[in-house]
DNA sequence: AATTAACCGAGACGGTACGTCCCGTCTTATC
DNA sequence: GATAAGACGGGACGTACCGTCTCGGTTAATT
């Protein structure tokens, strides 16, 4: 996109990546809860009005700094074997959900979009969790000759894995084999 | 229990419920972000230190004041037939999630816990949904004779709702019929 | 003065020496500005209600902690030589100022005497170092055959020292021999 | 003086003096004891941050807003005829001291002083009194051909009065005529 | 001996100021 | 005209103390 006319002094680039730097270094170290937006300003060496003028609140910023690397993490290439494709993607996204920088912040931004609808459009807009899915839900859905729909495919897949992390519960005890296994068979027709 | 030696002025019950009320207040009038401690306290006119007295952050005061709705509004009884009760049950999770005040609070509270050690904790230590849950994932369970344990088949059960809601789709598209159903395929053996 | 009837637990003694104890120690280990009728309560092991049962502001309690002591170390013994005694009397006032507890707990006294009415009254009553120098003053007149009230004589003798120690100078450069000196000279008639 | 590099928003004059205003308005009206740094930045329609960020404690406001009244009201012009001077000086002192909002700031700083380090450091670092009086006693001293230092003929000076009015006693019944010239004899030759 | 009444300790109560932190905006000089 | 710096008005944080209150328990003098 071209900036208008050009006059006047160009968006810094140097000053957007100090700053998603600022944010991912600043999620490690100190926690979503403790990531202030003076604080990414100053980490970052930039000032606090700049920050303000590319981002609205630090939600956008931690979705810029974090979407790129959750796609990568959360990508699985497809075998030809949809029941062992599902069960790669499963330990992806739990790995994602749980050990990963990028999911820890996909962890605060959804946490955050649970009381600010602004944050919840934000993710809204383009889920990354249905996103990364939407292949392998297309390649096992094909496979099963399913009556449901992708939507519906990808809640059944996600959900399980999901909700026992966002409620707490360990990670190391979900057995995706298992969970892979459930999910094909719940996909077939009677 | 007994509360210690009895020695000075006992805990006042009128401060204590006048808490939990005005917590109840404030979530629907202003909503969670806009949740403070000195807002609580003076809209149940209590000083701020008899709130910390008794609850640590708003998170505790909060889930104190919308447990037992949580349970009331989660409870279903069993009717014998597991796949009606199984899609029963759904209805009244997603009702819970997405319409209820107590389920409001919920999200909330699980929100937070993505950033805050101290509410994981709370939540983890009595999950409200596992909780309700609990009578009929068993009453499925016995039905199909399924391999899976109660957690996994919890997760089976609640997952695929919760995704949707949690992160942001709408929930009048979830078709519960359909998810009672796929949930008892799932469970099934082979 | 007796107390009514007689009827009911009479007070305390242990509990009314155990707090000016506990103000006397407290203003040495942690000073006025942080002498709390809470940590006064607590240190004399007593109930808050019985200090205030009995002392209606930290001042009271502080002056009756401290007026015996300061009487005491106030009083000279007259030798006949007004001179002599006079600046007996100023040594004396000014290591009481300076480095004596009662000393330290009677300048807080008279520094909250200037913004608070009530302590200004509780001074003005029976003030402490008036009445030491009473006598003294009394032997400086009739020795001198002054036409100066007591009053102003009084002011006269210890107003310098009074001033130059208050308004934070050093206290060893006040000459009390020089002082002496002067006060008798400007006591004498023309 | 510079202000560093001069980068940054400069300091806003117009809260400056707001704030001394406040202070100044809530001296009379509430009194010291009363006069909280919340009050004072309330009332000049400042942020709490802003007063903190150029005072460190209400006394070094109150001291700025009321150190520059002091100077004015105790100024006294020299004449030539030292008894005349000195009792015009006591006049204007014991005014400053009983009747002046800036004595009234001044007398409730000295209080502070007597029981808060950091205020005995601020007050002694420029005493008002002493500097108002510096040419009176000078004068006083060349007329007299005194062997008394400047410091003590101030204390000699300033002290009565001083002890008069703090002590609490009324002002009215000082005889500033009588005064002025015990002080003029204390300060003559043998 | 039983009753009565005031005192005792402990500690919770409604309030309010403290000093700090961050918010999002603004106003400088600099680039 | 965007930038780094940093002051601005505002407001919540969690703590401390205020002076009051309400318990259970104690200690006498009066019945």
């Amino acid at each position: 996109m071209v900036e208008g006319t050009g006059r006047g002094r160009p968006r810094s680039e140097s000053a957007r990546a100090a700053v998603l730097h600022a944010v991912d270094d600043l999620l490690v170290e100190v926690g979503y809860a403790a990531l202030t937006m003076k604080g990414i300003a100053e980490r970052a060496g930039v000032g606090r009005q700049t920050v303000y003028r590319w981002w609205s609140n630090k939600a956008e910023v931690l979705y810029e700094a974090s979407v790129t690397d959750a796609r990568q993490e959360l990508a699985v290439s497809l075998s030809g074997d949809a029941r062992a494709d599902v069960r790669a993607y499963l330990d992806a996204l739990i790995a994602f959900l749980t050990r990963s920088h990028a999911g820890a912040a996909y962890r605060a931004l959804l946490g955050e979009a649970q009381h600010d609808p602004d944050v919840a459009l934000l993710l809204a807009s383009r889920d990354i969790l249905e996103d990364s899915a939407a292949a392998i839900v297309e390649a096992a859905r094909a496979a099963s000759g399913t009556t449901l729909s992708a939507e519906e495919a990808t809640a059944l897949l996600i959900g399980p894995s999901f909700f026992r992390v966002l409620s707490g519960h360990r990670a190391e005890d979900i057995d995706t084999a298992a969970l892979a296994d459930r999910f094909m068979r719940a996909l077939a027709s009677p």
